[in-house]
DNA sequence: CGCAAATAGTTGTTACAGAAACAATCGTAG
DNA sequence: CTACGATTGTTTCTGTAACAACTATTTGCG
């Protein structure tokens, strides 16, 4: 395993700390749920990556495009939408699909009514691909949300994050 | 603005939805809550990068890097720990501490006792860009929770994270 | 002691993401 | 109807991170 987003928890180093000034620092109810955050989603992504890649599969952000594209209308997106809701900047996007559309899962379509935009739409074996790795991608959420989470507090978290998101967006 | 981690919401393809087989999919608890958290770390890194650029200080993971350092005891910290906290690989702590080594922040020090072992450890140039540095993220991390939690929603936030966080290493 | 296995860190290669510059198209004001 | 600015997507360049192979040191065991 060359990843090491686990190990339950080299953070001694913190609890040990408190060698200078300790005055609050980051160290306040925000500072540490940053921190949570991060690790948290760092270890998540490890373990999805970790499963992929053991079943021989493509990588995660392969499947969040294929998954985004196959719950569009119609099965294709705007590059700019895509863009967006994968958040990443235009110029990453273009060569991720160009990927996907070499490895024959995705093509490129284009709009009639206004030449400057493309579609990414999903094709058969994307979309066969997309239902092939859904189940080891949801098995892992599950463990990592189900296992000691119940729905409601699941549901909470969700609600809570998203009105972080709002605030970190919005700005303030 | 480059990034695209905001825009409150592209994510009208889903609202607008279900044209095919509405089987649950992904989309129950787990898999929203992972949506969001994704999304909420992404707008969060986005909004921190932008913040410390816009004031010209070095990126984020240079921040971690000095924040974590200048936590250990006597700011300084074995390579493996380090690359552990900031959850990276050890390959790639190698590389971003000689870029810190490079701009005098850190400096390379070694054990005595096992000569396998070398330590990255704080400069005075690094603490004293690490106390420049601290305020803006800490303003930019109270914006994004702060303004729409409460403490206690805070702290409750990272405590369900921290149990995801476990269950996602663990195993179960 | 001596050698195999484990551990710690570095190095080289490759791939991916962001920023900025660019090209093409659209919309609209004059 | 033309010209300018805005939008959309691609391309180029650069920096960074992962992966794997490698060196050096330590540890353990016959």
């Amino acid at each position: 395993m060359a990843r090491t987003f686990c190990e339950d928890e080299g953070m001694t180093p913190q609890a040990t700390a408190a060698p200078r000034d300790q005055r609050a620092k980051a160290r306040n109810a925000h500072g540490d749920a940053w921190g949570a955050l991060t690790r948290t989603h760092a270890a998540i992504v490890g373990r999805l990556q970790e499963a992929l890649a053991a079943a021989d599969f493509p990588p995660l952000p392969w499947y969040e495009m294929l998954a985004t594209v196959a719950e569009a209308p119609e099965q294709r997106m705007k590059m700019g939408d895509l863009a967006e809701a994968l958040v990443i900047t235009r110029g990453g996007l273009t060569k991720l699909v160009d990927r996907l559309v070499k490895a024959g899962l995705l093509e490129r379509t284009f709009c009639e009514t206004d030449r400057r935009v493309s579609y990414a739409t999903l094709c058969p074996a994307g979309r066969d691909l997309l239902e092939e790795m859904r189940p080891v991608v949801v098995a892992e959420l599950k463990v990592a949300f189900a296992s000691r989470l119940s729905t409601a507090e699941a549901d909470a978290l969700r609600e809570t994050l998203e009105r972080v998101r709002v605030s970190a967006c919005g700005g303030q």
